[in-house]
DNA sequence: CATGAATGAGGCTTCATTCAT
DNA sequence: GATGAATGAAGCCTCATTCAT
């Protein structure tokens, strides 16, 4: 045994795994830590041995998947240069990270507020940021001739509610599979921006 | 006799209007009925002259929001013959009516969860029929070969996450006005589908 | 009725009073706001109609002793301009304040420390001047060769925690009347200091 | 084998060091055998295989200091025959074990409520026989005509009020020393009782 | 000896709700 | 209509203690 029991650390990952169930499904302030405890077999007393607090239990769930979407997205743009193809590329990465981290991209969505002020501030910073940098892909693709932009704002709005909203509804098994809904967004996106997908794949 | 009651109505209404207000920003959860009274310059006990409950001012605030949401777009919609027309009136009122109705919709979409399992069946009902209704009149537009679908399910789903997202961040004064925010993303749906609003206003 | 109904002040000032009598007994960090309720015969819930926490209940209850004790003192000390006499009036209402406020004083002195810091350093303050006060008196009587001090700062000492130690175990009908106290104790602390009582009185 | 419980027994002597050093800044209840563990570097499932209880800890540290104090003072009473010398040695062996064991004194003297009834009134017998040991002592020399009686038992009060007040703030190194205090205080207690440590010394 | 995890009791506090005034 | 006081349930968290490893 190397420090860390085997029945530490699978009871530390079914608290968090029963806490997003719960959190995803009453909304973390309707959530108590009694019903955490009791998903996981154990007593409210010994959540304690695993999270700090209850806000520390939603940051460790909340914790870092705009960093990671951010990360993600950002290696797939790079790893293409023509600025449709990289539109293309943030748009399947966008879409499947929300797809395949459904229910932690709604946490993080809906249980913002119950941040506090400065987290909040701070995931709110990147979320601007990630914005703007769909606006740019958008701009740069239009620079070059190959989308035609109504409203980059607004263009940028649809592509992140597009994701927010696969995230309430997508479960694997579902009626779409992934490459579908990865495959017919893109094109529904790239069409509302005067371009298509066969013209990114030529 | 009116006179006297005036009071009570205006305590009443101010009850609703600070109570959407917390609901919409801190959620119904962790909103207190001593927030409430505290915005409204009244007791804890006064609030149980105008409310039978804190879940009866939750339904007094999002009741009736689908139904006036149905109710409007389907005004608009028989207005006018042309399925594109149809569309086209239904996206704009669609889009209006989020942007207008902001705080309720967004309570009405975020505390879903709050409500008793057989109001939120009811309403979780109604939201399908609304959506089913968006199918509808894409594939109609579409019989008409006036558009190009490519998933009529994710267009529907599209079009809906628009309103709710725009049911995020309208604020009336802000960076665009609604009949810039319904004329340009109306603009980028009919896109989306393969038609324009060109084509649509021919 | 004029605000405040009999029933509030009454269970208010019966909270201070149970609490009063518990932390004296079993100390602040023992005694749990279960126990005081249940002395006033209310829910625990119902104490918070009367205070805003425990702290806040332990600070009505300690509250302005100091200063109290610093005025009573005060007024005595400088109704006489002897500076023999003024010694004497100060130890006599130093005390009997610390007789008949026993209680008070005694939780002021024993649970200075479950203060939080500000409050703790500021009565601290208080406490340190009313020492000084009594190292003055002390020395102006020595001045007028009234007294032969031996070590003022002992003096002083002694004084205080006379009236400390008194704080714990006067009550009144106990073995010695409050006056028996206070004249005896005012010759054995004036003898101590090279004086007496028949020299103060002449 | 001495060696190796060496280790152990050092881990016995920092829990009991730095529960004392806790418990007379926080008091017993205010702390928690977390912050003892913290403090000796273990956790507090190892506290555990030194104690037996938080109770038991209290008690290793109480434990004895009346006993202690009891027989170093009857030691050096019982060394000399004239009763003023015997009051004197008991003044001096009485200031300056509360000085040099102040922080137990303190602990025995604020937590005796925290013991257990039972125990409670054991020490509290003893410290009876303390006190009357006090008045024994003073009514000895009285009868030999060394000393002048106010009030015996008010006398023995502020004896033993001045131990319990030194124990509160000698610390060595402090303002004064250890030598000064006892020879002070001892001439102030003197002059009290109508003696003088001139007096006592002839 | 030390550890980390578990427990059950209990602590303070907040809440929605009721009701006499 | 409004108020202040009362209630009981529940919430989060800490604690002393135990025990397998």
């Amino acid at each position: 045994m190397v420090g860390i029991t085997a029945g530490g650390q699978a009871t530390a990952d079914a608290i968090r795994r029963e806490a997003a169930d719960l959190f995803s499904t009453h909304g973390y302030e309707a959530t108590s830590l009694r019903q955490v405890a009791a998903k996981c077999g154990i007593t409210v007393g010994s959540l304690y041995n695993h999270i700090s607090s209850k806000e520390d239990l939603l940051l460790q769930i909340m914790g870092g998947t705009m960093d990671e979407l951010t990360a993600q997205v950002a290696a797939a743009v790079e790893r293409v240069e023509d600025p449709l193809e990289r539109l293309v590329a943030f748009l399947s990465n966008h879409i499947s990270f929300h797809a395949e981290q459904a229910q932690r991209v709604f946490i993080g969505n809906s249980e913002l507020r119950s941040l506090p002020a400065d987290l909040r501030a701070e995931i709110t910073a990147k979320r601007r940021a990630y914005r703007r940098q769909v606006e740019e892909l958008i701009l740069e693709a239009a620079k070059a001739g190959q989308t035609e932009v109504v409203n980059a704002r607004l263009h940028a709005y649809n592509i992140i509610a597009i994701g927010t909203d696969v995230a309430t509804w997508y479960r694997p098994g579902g009626e779409f599979s992934l490459e579908r809904i990865v495959k017919d967004y893109t094109e529904i996106i790239l069409r509302s921006l005067g371009a298509s997908a066969k013209a990114a794949s030529r």
